[in-house]
DNA sequence: TCGCCTGATAGTTGCC
DNA sequence: GGCAACTATCAGGCGA
């Protein structure tokens, strides 16, 4: 019965903390889209706004990306040892 | 031109405001996983875990309703009374 | 050179293959979309039809061990009487 | 009651669709499977070979959202409708 | 071979 | 009410 009491607390805390930042990442989301709409109020379109968003984000994916590529081909002529 | 200026600053603003909480968001996401992780190494089913979550987040009244067309298909499928 | 040029011919064909294949996987991904959106024209629920073919999919056993499992989370968190 | 049975055929008929499809993505799933396990057994690196195929989506993707935002500048300067 | 982790896919939500 | 963005879940591949 101990074991189970101690595994229905821990349950508990894990369910608890997992919700509250959850919640914390809703308000986040939410500050999200209020941020588009402050800017859609002042005249920017929020579609191309998300698309300069996103490319900002792809192109610092990218060259993470090209830099894992690189990796790959120096590991494949067994380079990569050295780094 | 002052105006472009003023709207060349106001979207950079934006942008970084934006890309800020996005960050945030990433990072509470992250968190998330931590605390799934962690449940994880205490012996907790995560998929288990992630139902019960999403059950508590759920509608009540909603989750009957589903139920309800759920039954009303799996019935009309032969299905039911297996379960 | 000849074993590279060997390659290159073999290296452009496996690619091809793979792009016609995921084509057709991503063709036959949307018939599904198209058959659901026929489904909802017809009346039909298809969040909860979508949990009828998950149903289906899923091994029965193993339904049978998670639910048990998650009403045993459930409970521990003092949630199984109201359902 | 008349009804209830059309419902159910076409529920049937629905599911089964969809069960059908659903098998067929997944042995295409398995053929690129199989694509890949060829070529690993030919010589060539799968990792670099995913990330090829994968920068070839890419790039397709890429020009389809320059395009997209081409357009929606040309449409912020009221240039779009001539197209 | 197992567990982790990323990447693909499915599902949901919010906007137009 | 349909479409597009975003989120969450799942599965496959990789490394230990």
């Amino acid at each position: 019965m101990a074991d189970i009491t101690i595994a229905k607390d821990q349950l508990r805390s894990i369910v608890e903390r997992i919700e509250k930042l959850e919640e914390e990442k809703r308000t986040i989301a939410d500050d999200i889209k209020d941020v588009y709409g402050e800017a859609k109020a002042n005249g920017f379109d929020t579609k191309v706004l998300r698309q300069v968003v996103r490319i900002r984000r792809q192109d610092k994916a990218e060259v993470a990306e090209q830099d894992a590529i690189r990796d790959l081909y120096l590991n494949a002529l067994g380079m990569l040892s050295g780094r």
